[in-house]
DNA sequence: AGTTTTGTTCAAAAAAAATTGAACAAAATG
DNA sequence: CATTTTGTTCAATTTTTTTTGAACAAAACT
């Protein structure tokens, strides 16, 4: 049923609009939240991403799918395909809540295994699939008869080479990630 | 005029559809080409631009915009918008041809120069307007008087923290690729 | 058993991003 | 000066991506 605490409604919404059956945030989570839609942004990540996890960064208890829904007044199906790719991903882990049946999740705030999930769910199946095709490329190289035979290899050599130092690059990383205590 | 060599029409195209006015590539290229478009989606970029940097990258020699229109098949505005952002990047750089007054333009193959423009161009503006957005949020933190209060400025110096070691990555990155660039 | 809660799936709708193409301006040509 | 070439701009269109929401299944309740 829907007569649960939560449900005493607040008349002074923070907003004049849609009091629906929101849970209101504070600005402070807002901005937060602002901050991570922006950044996920750059690894190229759907707003929605940005939102949940934001949103589970900046709260202090674990939360559930549909108390998500409530407060980001997105749709149950955006948080749930949003919350399975944040947990593939390592950014976000479910937690044990007594005496409710729902899953709850929190934010996995270390840079490193965010990083390392990153680099490991989305990174490198692509350089590895770069790995195969340039394979190809060379074979395909190698019997080119062209006038332009040896230009194109030296190419093919050469995102060979892009892709061994970009390997190398996030091993860096990796390590950089590493040492520093947590946090 | 249009009755340049290019214009004999050739039957035997590669492609048994739009023969209308392309000059053919060859296959290697086209795979080439195939390679960047993917590549450049990962760093959240049209295809657009990985076809047009792809195709500089694997032909011999400068091309001019109308050129590339043709060996692609996509529009002159795609183009000359493509042209001009990764000449911003530094992924491309205008070379002159004697003889000739369109702009002819060659891929810049080097792995550090491509990387050190993407971090200036793309990466550092938005680390910079989250550094801005932070101290906003740290005073704001201040002034909070909720519950949660300690547990907002824990999170926000965090994402500091964030800030902070990313910076500290990209000069890593720098200098590993070979060549220290200032900010 | 039936009912309610919880969460997933996926076709359709909406939103966002990329591409086109025609109008335009600037420079070179004759 | 008129014409052609070269390249840019931007509103309209197309394509792609994201979001929605209703139908569904599984598990937990009564």
């Amino acid at each position: 049923m829907s007569a649960t605490p939560q449900a005493q409604v607040q008349d002074t919404e923070q907003f004049s609009n849609k009091s629906k059956d929101s849970e209101p945030l504070e600005k402070i989570q807002r901005e937060v939240i602002a901050l991570f839609v922006n950044g996920v942004r750059v690894l190229g990540l759907p707003k929605s991403i940005g939102e949940i996890y934001g949103l589970l960064f900046i709260s202090p208890d674990p939360l559930a799918l549909d108390v998500i829904v409530r407060k980001l007044q997105i749709s149950k199906g955006s948080v749930s395909q949003g919350l399975r790719f944040l947990r593939n991903l390592g950014a976000v882990k479910p937690v044990y809540v007594s005496g409710d049946r729902r899953d709850h999740f929190t934010a996995v705030a270390e840079l490193k295994k965010l990083a390392n999930g990153f680099i490991k769910g989305e990174l490198n199946p692509n350089l590895e699939s770069v790995a195969i095709r340039l394979n190809e490329l060379k074979a395909m190289a190698k019997n080119d008869i062209s006038p332009n035979a040896d230009f194109f290899q030296e190419r093919i050599r050469r995102i060979g080479n892009w892709r061994r130092r970009g390997g190398m690059l996030l091993k860096i990383v990796n390590r950089f990630l590493g040492r520093t205590t947590q946090v």
